[in-house]
DNA sequence: TTATATGCAAACGCTTTGCATCACG
DNA sequence: CGTGATGCAAAGCGTTTGCATATAA
């Protein structure tokens, strides 16, 4: 987590929301910062105990409410795990992208479009669809718990 | 839907069960016929409500098992829908694929994986993951429904 | 002072579970 | 008989909603 960048990101949020014509209240920006505070993805129940170890009287819907306005401001993207839990990560508003998350940390990466656009103008070609939609969705393990597993299988031998 | 298809995919799906070792009882071969009858994707109320209309006493329960029980045998595959709700699909358990799903009628298609692994692939390596599950997902209108569709907005014309 | 945001608790929908009964091997 | 399958009702979980209160524009 690069020093900063946390910050700049719950700045990014609240003028997101400004723009938007949302009030920046404290509970936002709360959830703002424990957003941008998360490397990777979180649940709305993580985030929301969490925000209550800060503000003892923050309310579940209060948490569910802003998630769901920032999903809709594109800042934070609801996702499907493997599992079939629903988790959360922060996100580029201004481009389509897929997301790459760590199933051991939660960290995710923001993947662009890229060649899949075409790959998929092609399968709704061959298969006769128009497509509306895709999501791309891609599970694995990061360099740092890569290494961190490494390093404790040799630790073990 | 082509003639034959149906009652064959009961029966592969029966096949299954049985050789991976668990019964094929009347209510399961119903849940098969059912899912089998299914051009597309359907939930889980959706198939109790027509298992009841054929067996009246079929548990809810029951249905949750043999579609569960199906997944783990990937004769169905559950997926998330853009609404965020559950669905399941048919789909051939032999090959690593994708499904393709009309938005209007449900429809699906199993799409190969083909290019998108070395799409994946280098994803991965760009990003120092060891990637371990990938999904691609497709919503769009299907051949049928897009000429509906414009049959539709011709006579309104 | 009017619209917006909040907390709480209750409602909700979907899914799972506990348990007694039933059927199959 | 013993194991596996079933139905039912109840519990569970994550999420949403109704409503009265509080806060901001």
């Amino acid at each position: 987590m690069r020093p900063g960048i946390n910050s700049d990101q719950t700045e990014r949020i609240i003028q997101a929301l400004k723009r938007a014509g949302y009030q920046a209240t404290p509970n936002r920006r709360l959830v703002a910062e424990l957003v941008a505070a998360t490397g990777g993805h979180f649940t709305a129940a993580e985030l929301l105990e969490r925000g209550r170890r800060e503000r003892v009287n923050i309310g579940r819907a209060t948490v569910f409410r802003a998630l769901e306005l920032l999903a809709s401001l594109r800042v934070v993207e609801r996702l499907d795990l493997p599992s079939g839990s629903h988790a959360y990560v922060v996100c580029d508003p201004d481009e389509h992208h897929h997301h790459l998350v760590c199933s051991t940390c939660g960290r995710s990466e923001d993947i662009a479009d890229g060649e899949l656009a075409r790959l998929v103008d092609e399968i709704g070609r061959r298969n006769g669809y128009r497509i509306e939609a895709h999501r791309l969705e891609l599970f694995g393990i990061c360099p740092a718990c890569s290494a961190a597993d490494t390093a404790e299988r040799e630790t073990l031998a």
